[in-house]
DNA sequence: TATTGACCTTCCAGTGAGTGGAACCATTAG
DNA sequence: CTAATGGTTCCACTCACTGGAAGGTCAATA
């Protein structure tokens, strides 16, 4: 089959799957005008890659999964040990979440999001958290001050 | 201060500083020797960047919360407004990691994880859960097949 | 004074996992 | 012949940095 049965087969966008190859998660077979010619095995790799993505394991993880499915000698505990760690990082991700939606949503419920200027979100954001209230600016001045002629920023405020 | 200081007082890499500075979202002065001299409000704007990326919220959205904070006749309203769709981008994060979360960890659960091959992991991923039992390959071939002699991969099975 | 070492500068390249687009080739239908 | 569709390669871009090289600056010490 060409890509783009193997795309309609296997929910991957045929850039990924080109990608895939690049990276060499998949060899297909060339036709000779070619065109990448996927066999069977190819389009139920992609399919397994999809999967795997969809459960948020990383390429590699993805990488070394294909290779414990197709080694008939495999331990199930290697397969456990890649998908346990992968699972303590999704609970990581989780807890990160969970704590940044507390705060956010105990911020979210005290601004009055009307048209006064007063927002505890904004207050809590700038308040300091960490230390120097004065923080005295001991640092002292190598030389005197001139206004930013050469900052050198590009991109100045517009996304890429 | 120089770099080094505000880095301190922000908890930010220098690195990152300059970064933010490329990006336009702080504009310290210039010593005569080039370094960059960061003002209090440069300090201060630095570490209400800090907390509001800590908070998850996108570089675009910082320097509109930004915006918004050095301007004394915002509304609150239009605060809470982008506090309040990152809020449901976390939300739905969470929900997207909670369901795979349930997935893997019931998968985990289904493995032995010994030294035999049978996995319930690996036969998940597997599993043709679309369509295409025997797909049929109806796909002409194009011509015939021979192997793949000119797949041009590079960086084959390793990361970059 | 020379030299260290900490700090600063710029620029380039890489991260993960693709995505968008240009320019071009192949196949098929009308 | 032409157009549509689908394939090819290659390059640039995403996001928010991070690492590193090559070099300039400054304060302190031998």
């Amino acid at each position: 089959m060409n890509i783009g049965d193997v795309a309609a087969l296997s929910g991957l966008p045929a850039k990924t799957i080109r990608y895939y190859e690049d990276i060499g998660l998949v060899k297909p077979l060339r036709s000779a005008n070619g065109y990448r010619s996927f066999r069977e095995s190819d389009a139920h790799k992609l399919a397994f890659l999809g999967r795997a993505r969809a459960l948020g394991f990383s390429i590699e993880d993805c990488r070394n999964l294909m290779a414990l499915y197709e080694d008939d000698h495999r331990a199930s505990a290697e397969v456990k040990d890649i998908a346990e760690h992968h699972l303590e990082r999704i609970d990581e991700k989780i807890a990160e979440l969970g704590e940044m939606r507390a705060t956010l949503a105990h911020l979210v419920h005290a601004c009055a999001g009307d048209h006064r200027p007063d927002c505890p979100i904004l207050a809590d954001l700038a308040k300091a958290s960490k230390n120097a209230p004065q923080p005295e600016t001991s640092t002292k001045q190598t030389s005197e001050q001139h206004p930013g002629q050469r900052p050198g920023q590009r991109r100045i405020g517009q996304r890429g």
